[in-house]
DNA sequence: AAGCGCCTCAACCGCTGGTAT
DNA sequence: CATACCAGCGGTTGAGGCGCT
């Protein structure tokens, strides 16, 4: 629990501020704030926080709100569609996390920049590469991709593969395929939320610079429906000449790194797919 | 069992841009 | 136009959980 409190800009805010609860949330803070926009609609967050009741600031109402309680955040690990939508997504808009969490709904900018610092940031410093850099995006095309995928194939045949609930699971999928939010995404044809599609499309895409051998297929079930990997950006792709990353720096590093074998998990991590064995 | 270090993620902070007055 | 207020964004922090020794 945090102690200092940050200066407030008038006098009236310095006395409430007295006030002010911080850390984590309880249930009745919780139970309170649900009631409170239920009945009055979320929004206006300073005058909701005095009006409700709660000792607390509108932004930490917001947040808690927008974060937490929701109804259709989803909560859970997220899936490997999700993930290969992120690393994409963040080579082409850099830490706009909000921006990004608009095209996978059900997730928070929240809860997308933590995976990026844990997770992906995690592998860089593993590489000892700027996870900023060109080299590390193309390091994540040439041997984590390709595992993503292959990944992704196994988890969505598998009857288990999903730790998000069913329902919520199937409304975000529907959403995640069918309602683009972003109308410059889809004509930009990146990857998007469109981008992953039917099968009925012929136009199956080929990964950059995935070696030949690495990926049957790139299309992959979600439910009962197929659905093909699509474009990733071919603009920054093509700006990435192979020449530009060592591959064998990547390859012994992959090398030094593997001590685990891949556990069969529904979920799995970074490390694993790092780990994982062609 | 205890101590330690690492990891995760909810929550906070500072800043910016938009809007109202 | 100037100022105040507010919502939202991205960066950062730290409590708690977990694994290792």
């Amino acid at each position: 629990m945090r102690t200092s409190k940050k200066m407030t800009s008038s006098c009236n805010d310095q006395e409430v501020d007295h006030e002010l609860r911080r850390g984590p949330w309880t249930l009745d803070e919780d139970n309170l704030l649900i009631h409170y926009i239920t009945c009055h609609g979320e929004g206006r967050w300073n005058s909701l926080a005095r009006s409700s009741g709660l000792k607390r600031t509108g932004k930490s109402c917001r947040l808690r709100w927008l974060n937490y309680l929701k109804p259709d955040v989803k909560h859970g690990n997220l899936t490997p569609q999700e993930q290969l939508l992120i690393l994409e997504l963040h080579s082409k808009w850099g830490n706009r996390w909000s921006k990004i969490a608009q095209q996978l709904p059900g997730r928070t900018d929240n809860e997308i920049k933590n995976y990026w610092r844990t997770k992906v940031q995690k592998q860089a410093r593993h590489l000892k590469i700027d996870s900023n850099s060109k080299r590390f995006v193309e390091a994540l095309r040439q041997f984590w991709l390709p595992r993503l995928l292959e990944k992704m194939e196994h988890s969505t045949t598998s009857p288990s593969s999903s730790t998000t609930s069913t329902t919520t699971m199937e409304a975000n999928q529907n959403n995640f395929i069918s309602q683009p939010q972003d109308k410059d995404i889809i004509m930009e044809s990146s990857i998007s939320s469109s981008s992953i599609c039917s099968s009925n499309n012929s136009n199956r895409f080929m990964m950059p610079y995935l070696p030949e051998n690495s990926l049957q297929s790139n299309s992959y079930h979600v439910d009962n429906n197929s659905y093909d990997v699509m474009s990733f950006n071919h603009s920054n792709t093509q700006e990435l000449r192979s020449s530009d990353v060592s591959t064998l720096e990547f390859q012994a590093a992959e090398i030094d790194w593997m001590s685990n074998n891949l556990e069969d998990d529904t979920f799995w991590t970074m490390d694993e797919l790092w780990h994982f064995k062609k």
